[in-house]
DNA sequence: TCCTTTGGATAGATTTGCCTATCTTATCTT
DNA sequence: AAGATAAGATAGGCAAATCTATCCAAAGGA
């Protein structure tokens, strides 16, 4: 029946179940006792590895950055290439979204995060690229690119999922492509 | 050295004292005493008008939202109309959309509000007439206003007012009407 | 196989916030 | 001026969560 897990293993279950946690009931219900009984270990397992709730939430959110990064696509086409970045963001960053922007304000105050670095997809720059592609194929005229028009559409994305708490429908996704981001880089 | 407040102007120095300490360490860190601490009151007090923290909070929101209502400019340009308008929102409404955003996830289950509703001066329908007006003028072509253009300027602001947690500087509202919005309305 | 390391159970001390009971005192009404 | 009403102080019971002390048991290494 044991079957213990050790060293990176529990860690790692420690660090996800804390997670659940924290997606769960938010900050504000976010309880030691709650973390422990939902990883199925017991208090001096968590207070050995992180000393107190703080702490621990702040490795959690670590954790879980860690693993959300995104590759930028290469389809073909700048429609599809931001219309997949978006989609992909729909699709796995709902929970971090609106935890990091509902949940955590005390944890902005002690790390100086900003809940905009969340987005940009591998950093500021990893972005970019499909702009580039994009004006290299003809596509857009690159006087219109801004970093505001370039940032739009992923801004609208992050809005919708702030406002709602949930994954945006994919013709919500096409509508701020189609109507908002495209004619405003190709020039109408 | 008494000098008691008394029935409405107490119960405004509670509600505020508790807006307050919402803004101040948001919904995790909310207490009934330091409310009752912050507005130099004792605990029954509090207690006989809301009966547990829930209510509290929630004749809170109301009372804030009661009083911040926007009315509907009329500059005589588009333009102007929108951004007097949103620097109204900037100036008035920044501590009430980030405490609704970022502190009050479980004030949504509840109540089944949306932060949504904050936003649109007057209802959904008050800034519709600015749009009347300015289809009336011939500033914009009618037919490229759908409902996600005529609030996109408000959905760009709420969004870096959410990400940024502070008022957005004034020729940020000007970049996002001036190389956004109207390029759209406009058609071109 | 022994022994060191580390996971896990249990219980409890402590803190903190919620909420109530009771009493005093100011203010309003008549 | 007297009585009714409501504000305010104080104290405390209750519940929940934090964190620790102590012990036992399993896994891995030598």
């Amino acid at each position: 029946m044991p079957e213990r897990r050790r060293g990176a293993a529990l860690e790692k279950a420690l660090l996800d179940a804390a997670w659940d946690e924290l997606t769960a009931t938010g900050y504000a219900g976010f309880t030691m006792d709650a973390v422990v009984q939902r990883a199925g270990t017991s208090p001096p397992v968590l207070y050995r590895r992180w000393p107190d709730r703080d702490a621990l939430v702040r490795a959690t959110v670590a954790h879980v950055l860690e693993q959300a990064r995104i590759d930028v696509p290469d389809t073909g086409s700048l429609r599809e290439d931001v219309l997949t970045l978006m989609r992909e963001i729909n699709s796995t960053r709902v929970r971090l979204i609106t935890l990091m922007n509902v949940h955590l304000a005390g944890y902005y105050q002690e790390t100086g995060t900003r809940p905009g670095e969340l987005l940009s997809p591998g950093g500021d720059d990893g972005g970019d690229v499909i702009f580039q592609r994009a004006a290299e194929r003809g596509e857009i005229r690159p006087e219109r690119l801004t970093e505001r028009i370039k940032a739009l559409p992923f801004d609208l994305l992050r809005h919708e999922i702030l406002v709602t708490f949930a994954p945006v429908p994919d013709d919500v996704l096409e509508e701020i492509v189609d109507t908002v981001f495209l004619p405003l880089v190709r020039g109408q």
